[in-house]
DNA sequence: CCAGTGAATAATTTATTGATTGTTCATTCT
DNA sequence: AGAATGAACAATCAATAAATTATTCACTGG
């Protein structure tokens, strides 16, 4: 990594810091510059603006959420079903407790997105895909029908908006949304499984919290 | 209809029209006394303040917004399957339409709903009642096969939030969204309806748009 | 009495100003 | 030369004052 480089990393470090305990608005390029100890004018050698600071920091933090919903992949499971459904509740249990424990990364999310829709867009492309290859994985076994994984993945998606970033649109605690996920997920289930000898597959039973990846956040 | 209910309903017309040209904060409570002849103290022998007025009105909005979807049980139909497709097809269009044509409405809505929380919750409920008719009908002539009623009307209702004041998530075009809907619909279906001879229940198909209920708005 | 008034008051909103902050760039360092 | 500076300028924000508005209530005319 160049110099040039770790100066910039040390600017995102000072940023993401003060963005996290202060807020993007309250936060000067003043004050990055002095914590990184240069004048204000040389940030504006690594990063075009201020947004585009808080840009490189939500783009990173997007992934590292994709991330954290992929980790799921990795575990061994007995089927497609179960991938899934470990996935979808990853997704509802994590950006409830990022909204919960740090309410600052939301807003920053916000704000970036209000300024750059594209940000918005790519990352619900990016999510889309954790979903598209569980799905594709399930229909080249035989575990799912599926005539369509590209049409049916966007399906999924938006069937299960309401479980990302759940605050946004109602006030329901945690293990409510978990018990509604669970029956909207039987529902889709039942929509991609055959049934078996004449009755539909089983309800979906809200899988335990993987306690293994609940890295506590800064 | 007493005198004094009929001077409210004068309150509430006026009210209507500037609410909904210049907006509520744009509206004053003396321009509203103005327009029914009246002083301004009087307003206040008939709403307890200025936000009751705007309850009052985005309470009949959202009854006439289920009215319009409820008038789609009205007509008949070959089955439960094609009513639950009808009435989910008529919100999202219902709601695009309103939030196109007349966006004072949904602002409205807003300040109400960021004063009286509960008035939300509650017009979310009369709409899953429309939901919750369709399902028990299909279920009692056994066409859908649901072990839960009442589970599963809200796990419809939610999987099809992204469809009610679509604007409010994406910027899709309607159509759009009704393709995507439609994908959506189709898993639902399959979940709710026992395959036909080993296969699954065919794609949804967009609804045509019910051109006969089409009013104009004011 | 009581529906209705309108001036008085409290609460909000808007306008104005001064201070702060983001950004640029001529200049200084190394 | 390239890296970094910090004063200068423009844009934005915060604080305050001014104006407007919501709400109340002592009063009036019927």
């Amino acid at each position: 990594m160049s110099e040039s480089d770790l100066i910039r990393e040390k600017i995102i470090g000072a940023a993401r810091e003060r963005f996290s305990h202060y807020g993007y608005p309250k936060t000067t390029i003043a004050e990055l510059a002095d914590d990184c100890a240069m004048s204000p004018g040389n940030i504006y050698r690594f990063f075009k603006g201020k947004i585009d600071i808080a840009v490189e920091i939500a783009r990173r933090e997007a992934l590292s959420a994709v991330e954290v919903i992929e980790a799921v992949l990795d575990c061994p499971v007995r089927s497609s079903r179960q991938r899934l459904e470990e996935v979808v509740f990853a997704d509802l249990r994590y950006t409830f407790h990022l909204l919960e424990n740090r309410p600052k990364t939301l807003e920053l999310a916000q704000i970036v997105v209000s300024d750059r829709p594209q940000f918005q867009i790519e990352s619900l492309r990016r999510e889309r895909r954790v979903f598209q290859r569980i799905l594709h994985e399930g229909q080249a076994s035989g575990e799912f029908y599926i005539d369509n994984v590209a049409a049916t993945t966007i399906a999924l998606h938006a069937a299960t908006t309401k479980y990302r970033y759940a605050q946004l649109f109602t006030n329901q605690t945690l293990s409510e949304l978990e018990r509604e996920l669970a029956h909207v997920m039987t529902v889709i289930m039942r929509g991609l499984m055959p049934a078996q000898n004449g009755k539909p597959v089983a309800e979906t039973v809200i899988p335990q919290e993987d306690t293994s990846s609940m890295a506590s956040a800064s």
